[in-house]
DNA sequence: CTCGTTATTGCATGTTGTGGCGATAGCATC
DNA sequence: GATGCTATCGCCACAACATGCAATAACGAG
């Protein structure tokens, strides 16, 4: 298990390196995403940031993700809607299944998706950024539902 | 070799099937529909829409189109920026590859991607949608370009 | 503690879509 | 050709982001 709170005691240190600053604003976000662990939609971390300073700026958000993003401490991707989903603290590189009939979500990891990234490595050389995919299709208990219609 | 024409000549009458109607709007965007191959964004239907009435409203525009991908003639899906992209007459089922490197597209056909349907349906039942996803990662020039940095 | 540099912020505005609503206009019927 | 039902349209407002720009404020230096 990993300590993931260091990840986030030193972001602060992580931006000066850089030549970037530490605001209260980035703090804000920093705070949100510390207690935040899977996935989570834009729009649900600027609400969350307006929680606790309700004078936050959606592009603020937006432009510090990116930033974050850079750090390695989020990977976004986008959802069946196309809507943008951030991953927290990617500790495990996983994919998504999404069901266009319930509308439930499930996570593959790279294990299981193996066989598809392999594949398409082996006859394109080309590499698959598992975190960033969507998968849509329909899941086993719809296709049983449709089935016995 | 299918016989694209009809099937656009034929959307009239699908649609009174249906007890739907067959408007001015609509008849502009399966005109501009019919002279498009490919993949195409909504925004880019809008504007092609205009250039033949500038009247043209962009909701009525996305509204004829969930009609139609009920019709089965054009299915839509998101590209890697999440941005809607649709599918004119799927002739072939096909996914798509983007390159986050160089920005390039290609498409995999269902035969390529086959054992990620495979493995997928065989592990958990799931039926991947194939012409819905767009599968991000780094194309084999790309890689080749950054081994050698 | 004061300054100066320049990364960030906040605001205004633009883009891509979605959804409600009253007005319009297909089209089947007479 | 006139009529009525109701699908569709146009418009407006809003959601989720993106971006240019002037004003602000980190933070390293003195």
């Amino acid at each position: 298990m990993i300590d993931a709170a260091s990840d986030w005691t030193q972001v602060r240190e992580r931006l000066h390196e850089r030549g970037l600053r530490w605001t209260p604003q980035r703090r804000t976000l920093v705070d949100v995403l510390s207690r935040t662990d899977g996935h989570v939609t834009g729009s649900e971390l600027v609400e969350r940031c307006r929680e606790i300073d309700p004078e936050t700026t959606p592009s603020t958000v937006y432009r510090t993700l990116d930033v974050l993003e850079e750090l390695g401490l989020v990977r976004h991707g986008h959802g069946a809607d196309g809507r943008e989903e951030f991953h927290v603290l990617p500790a495990v590189e996983h994919g998504h299944l999404h069901c266009q009939s319930c509308g439930g979500t499930w996570e593959v990891e790279a294990a299981e998706a193996g066989s598809l990234v392999g594949s398409l490595e082996a006859s394109r050389g080309f590499a698959v950024d598992l975190s960033h995919v969507t998968i849509v299709g329909t899941c086993a208990a719809c296709r049983r539902a449709v089935a016995e219609t």
